[in-house]
DNA sequence: ACGAACGGTAAGCTATGACTTACCGACGAC
DNA sequence: GTCGTCGGTAAGTCATAGCTTACCGTTCGT
């Protein structure tokens, strides 16, 4: 349960893939097999792994399997991000400005 | 530049670990390898990562080097993410209707 | 009942990436 | 100048994660 598999999950570049195709409308696996480059079975590995983190949820109709985004999964994961994002400010403001890139 | 880079990047535990270290406040490289179970060269290469996909800056001063969180970058990832939610709630309503083909 | 479609799991291969030690350059103290 | 500190890079090792094919159970259609 806790949300640190939601990074770990995010970090694929696959599973991004299928959270952005899920984030159209809901689909089978067989649907994202289809869209993605991989065969069905590594399909739904990554979902599998998904699922555990939270962010899709699954619903058997007949012998098909649809999946579709988890919200509330997502918007755990968007808290961690604001308490990240507010704490950085702090720190920033704090010290001095210099500022430089790559 | 591109964004997805900093969802690599936060896939890893020990970079989690680093970003949030710096989210209390800017440390220097030795700074974190003192915390992290891990040596300095590989608090390096991580830094790296994180300086990359625009998570972290850095700033020298004397022979030392300070890197602190970019708050650009994880404002962009905020959004993103807020583009995931909304997109998905989207989905979530329309579910109730009927699928519809490839 | 049989067969086909859908999808999860097992076993195995391979590549990537996270770590190590060793090395080197840059800067400050003296 | 020399020495010590700080940190980035190189080279190499090893584990893990992602992919494949093969297999099996379940469900629907006929």
């Amino acid at each position: 349960m806790g949300t640190y598999q939601a990074w770990d999950a995010l970090g694929d570049p696959t599973r991004r893939a299928i959270v952005e195709c899920l984030a159209e409308r809901p689909r089978a696996v067989g649907e994202l097999a289809e869209v993605l480059p991989i065969s069905r079975p590594a399909v739904s590995q990554h979902l599998k792994v998904l699922k555990e983190a939270g962010l899709v949820s699954d619903q058997a109709t007949g012998t098909r399997r649809v999946y579709r985004l988890n919200p509330a999964g997502l918007s755990a994961l968007r808290d961690q991000l604001d308490t990240f994002w507010s704490r950085a400010l702090e720190g920033y403001q704090s010290a001095v400005e210099n500022e430089e890139k790559t």
